[in-house]
This record gives structure tokens, C-alpha cells and sequence, in this order.
DNA sequence: ATGCTAGTTTCATTCAATGAAACAATTAGT
DNA sequence: ACTAATTGTTTCATTGAATGAAACTAGCAT
């Protein structure tokens, strides 16, 4: 009783997440707190835009459509498609993970990933989210974010998972400054495996940091020779973007999800 | 007055396109057909959820929350995580475009898009829609499509384009049908580039065609041989897709978009 | 100064949205 | 085979979210 529409559809497009691919109407229902007859209302008009679709088994899951447009966020797909084959020269070279991320709010997103064969591939989702505090492309892009979001994140969880281990945010300064004047983070983790990641910064037209590219590779791997065609092969992106006039801007200091 | 918002909303998302990323308040408020007001509202709260986000500017880009929850579509990054690997051995194979498509009411959506290097990129872009009569990837997702649906889009508009020639119903047949038992496809065109597409038909668990894989080259490319390799890696893809049990069901013949 | 365009706020009016209840169609339990 | 439980769907009188015209502000060019 009385709320706007759009809230209650975000709601139900939320409910969605990796391990729930696929929705029945009641249990889209209940996750999205609605009654059931307004529930199938709204998921009607998103299937019939194609923003939802159907199974045979009568459930829901997420669209094309909505994979059409998203396709057209400057951040995302925009940015991929000029960095691709910059990333695939690299998975090629080093025979590892590549990441791009890009910053959102207090996290980073995912915007595309290569992966190893034969490495362990219970690495991060494309389009799914990272701590900026616990990630080699998360370090490099919350070194180069604004003053007051460095202290949002600082002061903020600072758990490492699934270790549990929490850091303070002094342990995180030392780090964060090397990252900004190195121009390049490393950072070795033992959980969920053994790994290293090696990111460095990909920089828009006008100097500011856009996006964040990085190799994860076994523990033992040479970081710092890696380090050198990581930071060469994200200048190469940031170049690509300049010429093909991709611009990538967004907001000063967003405004608040839910 | 009166109507759904829902359209609205929709009307709104649709305004964007691939040579329209980012645009202003009035120019959407047109494009949507709304009063700047209703717009500004809407849209408000689309920026609010991270639908949208709004430039430095001033105007409005898709945002990238909408890229992580369409990430989630089941025929879409779903589909696509399985495939990449396979995708990339053929396109290392090859050293040519490799494509992957779904098919979406009586077009074929592209999922990935692997680009060769040296070619002309001016190929189709992820997420965008290609036509199910003219390239090869569509010739196979029609070919394995209802009999019903083949009728509709036989009776459409058979137009190539950009070349603007018109091929008759009757000249399609022959090829659908050996597509359907040779189990795969190889079409040439002139234009826009002089090229050659060998496709092959990724099957579900059931024996359903959900997808089409395809290698794009510039004419001349040995199509023939080309085509083991394609059908062999398409097979793979769906043989990894039973295993991940990655499901990609969908609706029988869908309803009207708009 | 003056006009012009783009973005934003306000508010009385109204129609899209609402959800309880009844119904149909499956599935599970005995 | 019958009943109970669960899920999906339709209906419709009620209501508040959505509406948009108009007024306002801000930037920019003339």
C-alpha cells in the first residue's frame, strides 16, 4: 500500500543472484516482500519487455533484453570492448587470469575476466562485485579514488573473506600510497587459494582512473616481472580509449543504493 | 495520461543505443515520448538503483548495475562463462572473429564476440541483434528453430542488408534444410566486407539447439575445413554445458514485444 | 540587459496500481 | 482414489502514486 512501482520492481529484479538463476513467482513474492497477485503484475510486464523470461518450467529468469541494453553501459561493455584484445595479448603472454574492473560506489565490479584453463577457476563473476580493500585491481582503484572515499572505505568493514581476518586501516595506508606512486599494486593472498594478483590503472583521456587491470596467477608466479607488461599493457588501454573517444565519466560522490 | 510506467520505464531504456550511450534529459524526455517532468522522474529514480548514472555533464548512461543483473541471464553470461574457454581455443586455432549467438524471437542476439586483431572490427557488437536469414550463426539457430517460427521469419522481410538485395523465401529453404543435416552453415557475403561465416548449432542436455558458434573470415578463408573444427568445438561447448548444468530453457514461441 | 534552452520544483487531479479473496491447476500425502 | 497443500491466475472496488501544466532557476549566447 502505497509505494512507488519502480522500487517494488528493483526488488524482484534483486532477488536474482548467482546461486538463484531461476525464480518461481512465490518465491520472487516473498523475496521481494510483495503479495503474490502484485508480484505477477509487474513480472508479467517484464517478461513482456523481455527484461524477464520464462522457463518451460514456468520459472523466471533473467532476460536478453536487458543484456541488450546493459551491453550499452559506457562502464561496462563500452570499456570492454576496447580493452579485449589488449587483455587477451596478456592472457596469451602470461598464460593467466586477467581481470578489468572498474569502481562502483565502495566496491569494484567486474567487467571482464579471461581465465586460465588449468588454473582453479573459482575465481570472481563477470558482473559481479569486489572488496576495494582486498583485491589487487580493488587496491588500485581505491588509491586513485577521492580523498573522502578512501576514508569511507578505510573506516568501513575491512574483513578479509573467507579468511576472516580483519586489517586495520592503517595496515592499508602504507600499501595504498606505494600503490599510487609505483602506479601498480601486488597483492598475495592464501585464501581462497594461493594466488597473486598484479594490477595496475587504466587511465581515461583527462588523468583519472577509470578502470583497474590486473593478472592473477598462482603464488610463486614472478610478480615483478609481470608488473612490467601489466602497467604497459593498461597504458595501451588507456590509450585505445582516448582514440576511440569512449568516454567513461560518472558521478563525483554517488548517491545512495539500497 | 494513464498509462502503464512500466513502459515508460522501458520506453526510456530503449531510447539509448549503440551511437546513443549517453544522452541529455529533454532529448530522452522526446525520444520517450514523455513530458520532461515525468521524465525527470523516472529517470531519478533509475539513477537511484544504479539503472542509470548520470555523467559529469549532466546526462544519462546505462549504469552498471544493470550489466550486473543482466550478467545473471541464464542465455546470456550464463551461456557465455562455459563457452569462453572453448571459444578461445578456436579463436587461437583460427585467428579469426568467433562468434556466439542465442536466438531471441525472430532475431539472434550476439553473447561473445572474440575479435581477430588484424581484421576490420566493424563486426556486429555484443548484445546486438542480427538478422536469423543472413549471417551464419542465424542460419543455424533458424534452421534448428520450430517450423512455425522459420514460416514467420520466411514470410518477414528477407532484405540483406546493407547490400539492400531481396532474397525469396523459396531460396532460403534449400540451404535451412542442408543446414539442418549437415549441421552447420557457411554463408559468404560481399558485403559490408567480403567474408565467409562457418557455424555450428550448440545443443542442451535435450538435443535443443540454444545457441550458434561461429568463425568469421575474410573471403578466401577455407571454409571447409574450417567447418570440422567449428562443428568439433561447438560440440565441446555443448557437451561442458550438460556437465555445468548450466540450463537454458526458454519459452516456446514467445510473446509480442513492441 | 535579453532571450533562449535545459533542468528542476510544485501541487491539485486522476487513473494505474493495488491486494484480498475466490478460483484453477498441480503436486504431495495418506 | 481422495484429500490437503501449494502454486499460479483472475477479478474488482478502493486509493494513493503518478501525473503534467505551469512556474521557477540556472547557464549560455546574443
Amino acid at each position: 500500500m502505497g509505494e512507488p512501482v519502480l522500487d517494488r520492481v528493483f526488488r524482484i529484479l534483486q532477488a536474482f543472484g548467482p546461486s538463484d538463476r531461476s525464480l518461481t513467482l512465490t518465491s520472487l513474492s516473498v523475496r521481494a516482500d510483495l503479495p503474490k497477485s502484485s508480484a505477477l503484475r509487474i513480472v508479467r510486464k517484464l517478461v513482456q519487455w523481455g527484461a524477464l523470461e520464462r522457463t518451460a518450467r514456468g520459472e523466471f529468469v533473467i532476460g536478453l533484453r536487458l543484456l541488450e541494453i546493459a551491453s550499452l553501459a559506457p562502464r561496462g561493455h563500452g570499456l570492454r570492448a576496447t580493452a579485449l584484445p589488449y587483455m587477451e595479448d596478456l592472457h596469451h603472454a602470461s598464460g593467466q587470469h586477467v581481470l578489468l574492473a572498474v569502481r562502483d560506489e565502495l566496491e569494484a565490479v567486474l567487467v571482464e575476466r579471461l581465465s586460465a584453463r588449468q588454473a582453479g577457476n573459482v575465481l570472481y563473476r563477470v558482473g559481479g562485485r569486489l572488496p576495494l580493500h582486498a583485491t589487487g585491481v580493488g587496491l588500485v582503484l581505491l588509491a586513485n579514488a577521492s580523498a573522502d572515499l578512501q576514508e569511507q572505505v578505510l573506516e568501513g568493514d575491512l574483513t578479509l573473506t573467507p579468511e576472516g581476518e580483519r586489517i586495520s586501516s592503517l595496515e592499508l595506508r602504507a600499501p595504498l600510497a606505494e600503490v599510487r606512486h609505483s602506479g601498480s599494486a601486488v597483492v598475495s593472498r592464501q585464501y581462497p587459494e594461493p594466488m597473486t594478483s598484479v594490477a595496475a590503472p587504466v587511465f581515461a583521456p583527462d588523468g583519472a582512473v577509470i578502470a583497474a587491470l590486473s593478472v592473477v596467477a598462482p603464488l610463486g608466479f614472478d610478480a615483478t616481472a609481470a608488473k612490467v607488461g601489466v602497467i604497459a599493457v593498461a597504458r595501451a588501454v588507456s590509450r585505445a580509449i582516448t582514440q576511440s573517444t569512449t568516454v567513461e565519466p560518472h558521478d563525483g560522490v554517488g548517491q545512495q543504493h539500497h
